[in-house]
DNA sequence: CTGAAAGCGCTAACAG
DNA sequence: CTGTTAGCGCTTTCAG
């Protein structure tokens, strides 16, 4: 166990005066001139090679090493009106579905040399429109966010951005642009539809508050309709909201047991939860799924790993990243996009229900 | 469960003509003469709202706002030489450690209204390199990445580049600017001599393979150093390589097994493969610790939810990347900098070693 | 406190 | 195939 040490510089603090950063570049023209050529031809020697002499190509290769000169896309970006950065925006960076989703987007992104432009906004609504604003003041060629429930000036602002915006995680009945993702509303349903028919009646349900959040309000509206459907009532005491962890499902065991009619299942709408409920449940003596089924939801790691292994709704996490790139990419390209993908999603029936 | 469906796009194509961002977007020059002032006044009320009177200000945001005016910031960067953005090198998004790191530089970065733009190396020091050279091409303010096997060439880069740069999650000797980690070879070292005063003499080793990457070589020096210490034989047979996963885990201990003199602990070097060696255990009805002990690394979230806990070594993966957040703010702020940033770490001892 | 002129480093458009 | 001329939209510098 070692403490916080900080070694102090030994090199001097080259102070205020050196922020700007292009300062002591090579220029484009200072690379043609070591070349013997004009700037424009540097230029087409690297994004042209081909309208460029091998021998001129080979002259302008040696001057860019020699000088280690790096391109500046600022300057080509405000020439070309154009940049090669498209952003994307996730709730939180360390939630594993949105991690998932953000390394599909980044690996195709960058394989069709696109920089990813990142913005975090923490779940509020308000976070995403600042984010937005600024993000859209480095001109992206496109614009990826999670979920659908935006502010009306956010929306405002990316339909004027005239550049193509997907929107991910959920399939929105009016999307800005394009959507690309699964129906919470119907993996709920169906995952309540099995529980029902397992026999249960008293049916709990955790989630986060709905109110801020478009696919927890999908996934209870989902919810509703599954006991609708089975005529059973539906009573506001068996839902629960919390935070996403493995110990807020074992308290929400604790609470739902207290009630005076408990529940003999609960669908708990993030495998945190359940897992963390199943290990309470098992440590009071309760048997899942005997006493008690639990279902989850986004098969995540733990799901798998949990004894008794977590019913849950596998949906396609990285691959929602990576199509929705590829939407970014193809209206790029002037190639025909789909405005709504639905992905899919499976439901994975392990033990606990 | 749902296949993929695709509803093609009522919306007709804008074409390849419309690839250009900045097209129809309004001008500084348009607010201004909404405003009826100059472009340098509304860049003034915007930057300085001080050096302006109440009056113009009031005129200059009705104008913004009456026309819906998104600052272009690439043509700012280009004419101050100078950006608000940090690029930001993970190996994995997905991976918790780094996650939570990006999110801690994010989270620090976005507070000083900073943008992150993102890099994944995939663990590759030469994809790492490419990926330095786009994104220094974005003349980023400052940039930090992960680990310190770099190629020469990054390295050269980035010294060149004349902007902060901090190195995370290690202790180099020779920083290339600035560090903020821990060291991953006293870690290493302090968990392998509890399990020598635990009495075990042959300890297993796992980890990925040391030779692309810095950290995991760092570990096993420090494994190497706890053995000569206690005067225990290095066998190289003890030591096993795979990648990241709880399965690989499992696995692991088969291949241990098999061995002629099969080790009675395991020091993993990712809880991923304690927790996947302790689960096979169990299963095999081999008891940890008592007939084998088991020990992890980063303490990440099934470390405590592993049946026994999982010993390991936490390290603040969230507080690391902040840091290194903060560094390249304090160093563009002029403010004094530590040139190597030992935030240190955490043996936690549970059941499973 | 406000403005005019000049230019950031590059690329588009047109010529040769 | 190569070069010249003009900006991209903003900020810097220097005047008023």
């Amino acid at each position: 166990m070692t403490g916080p040490i900080e070694t102090m510089a030994k090199t001097t603090q080259e102070g205020k005066s050196r922020q700007r950063t292009a300062a002591a570049q090579v220029s484009m023209a200072e690379v043609a001139r070591h070349a013997g050529v004009s700037s424009i031809t540097v230029s087409r020697a690297l994004h042209h090679p081909d309208k460029v002499t091998a021998k001129t190509r080979e002259a302008v290769d040696r001057a860019i090493n020699e000088l280690g000169y790096v391109p500046n896309l600022v300057a080509g970006s405000l020439a070309s009106t154009r940049t090669r950065i498209i952003s994307v925006i996730v709730p939180y960076i360390t939630h594993g579905v949105f991690a998932d989703a953000l390394q599909g987007a980044a690996d195709i992104l960058e394989e069709a040399h696109f920089c990813v432009l990142l913005g975090n906004s923490q779940g509020a609504a308000e976070r995403e429109e600042s984010i937005v604003r600024t993000l859209l003041g480095h001109r992206p060629a496109g614009v990826i966010l999670q979920g659908a429930n935006h502010t009306a000036a956010t929306r405002r602002l990316l339909s004027k951005a005239r550049v193509p915006v997907v929107e991910m995680g959920t399939l929105p009945a009016e999307p800005i642009d394009m959507a690309v993702g699964y129906s919470n509303r119907a993996a709920s349903r169906e995952m309540t539809r099995r529980l029902l028919a397992s026999g249960h009646r008293r049916i709990g349900f955790v989630c986060v508050p709905p109110e801020r959040n478009d696919r927890a309000a999908e996934r209870l509206a989902g919810y509703r309709e599954a006991l609708a459907e089975a005529g059973v009532a539906f009573d506001p005491a068996l839902v629960r909201h919390a935070p996403f962890s493995i110990e807020e499902g074992r308290e929400a065991l604790g609470v739902f047991l207290a009630l005076a009619e408990p529940p003999d299942a609960v669908f708990c709408t993030s495998d945190l939860w359940a897992y963390g409920m199943i290990a309470e449940a098992t440590r009071r003596g309760i048997e899942v799924p005997r006493d008690l089924a639990v279902a989850g939801f986004n098969d995540q790691s733990m799901a798998a790993e949990s004894v008794p292994g977590i019913t849950t709704i596998r949906v396609p996490r990285y691959e929602i990243g990576r199509r929705a790139g590829e939407q970014i990419l193809a209206r790029l390209a002037g190639e025909p996009t789909a405005r709504i993908v639905d992905l899919g999603y499976e439901l994975v029936a392990r033990d606990s229900a």
